[in-house]
DNA sequence: TGTGATATATAAGAATCCTATATGTAAGGG
DNA sequence: CCCTTACATATAGGATTCTTATATATCACA
């Protein structure tokens, strides 16, 4: 699993990517970010909530309250236009920092 | 030039990764820095000088005061052989994120 | 009854970046 | 001779985003 200080800033592009394919509460976000990642990327669910609210103040992502069939409560997010105008341009910059880094390391040949 | 959220943990790398070519002044590695990556990564001076001593606190480099020929007095720094020896497991980190970001996002796509 | 999975929430602290500011030398133009 | 730009290091104060620890509550299963 990838260290704190290297992963700072991912966690708002690992929720955008994981819910453009759907509506997803916080709980199994973490799960599917971790699964998709084969655990190479993990979050806590004490890092996500506080994510979620600043990018739903942010206009990016909308949450409901809802109450699965087994009488849980749960607050299921989704992806607003504006957030999903968000992701080109986020991912365009993430290209552009491992361009940068393999330019100044190599990293890709590590 | 890439933001300050996203770019969050590449200063240690960056450092490393300049001073692998051999021994630089700060201000001199925040040049290289951005012409290696043709102004993609910029950083500070403020934040630069900071991250040295931390750096030079963990044993990774270190630096000696030199006196230039023009009588300026610049702080030279060179990898210790524990920075070395850092290098590539902080690259295999760097390259694991970008696989999994990849999984998550089909960041290289963008 | 208790344990583990589900589900959300907050608090306190650490790390790393930012802008702004300070200090001082050297080189070159007006 | 003065002013600006480049060189060179340093610190202060603030923002953001992670961490661990803690709290609450429901459900399924043994």
């Amino acid at each position: 699993m990838i260290g704190p200080g290297i992963k700072r800033g991912t966690a708002e592009l690992a929720i955008l990517s994981v819910l453009e394919d759907g509506p997803l509460h916080g709980y199994e976000m973490a799960r599917r970010i971790e699964r998709q990642t084969k655990g190479t990327l993990r979050f806590t669910l004490a890092a996500l909530y506080p994510m979620l609210y600043r990018m739903e103040q942010r206009g990016w992502i909308r949450g409901n309250w809802e109450t699965a069939g087994n009488g849980r409560r749960r607050r299921c997010y989704r992806l607003t236009r504006a957030g999903k105008k968000e992701l080109s341009p986020l991912r365009r910059e993430w290209a552009e920092l491992f361009r940068a880094l393999h330019q100044l390391t190599k990293v890709a040949h590590a």
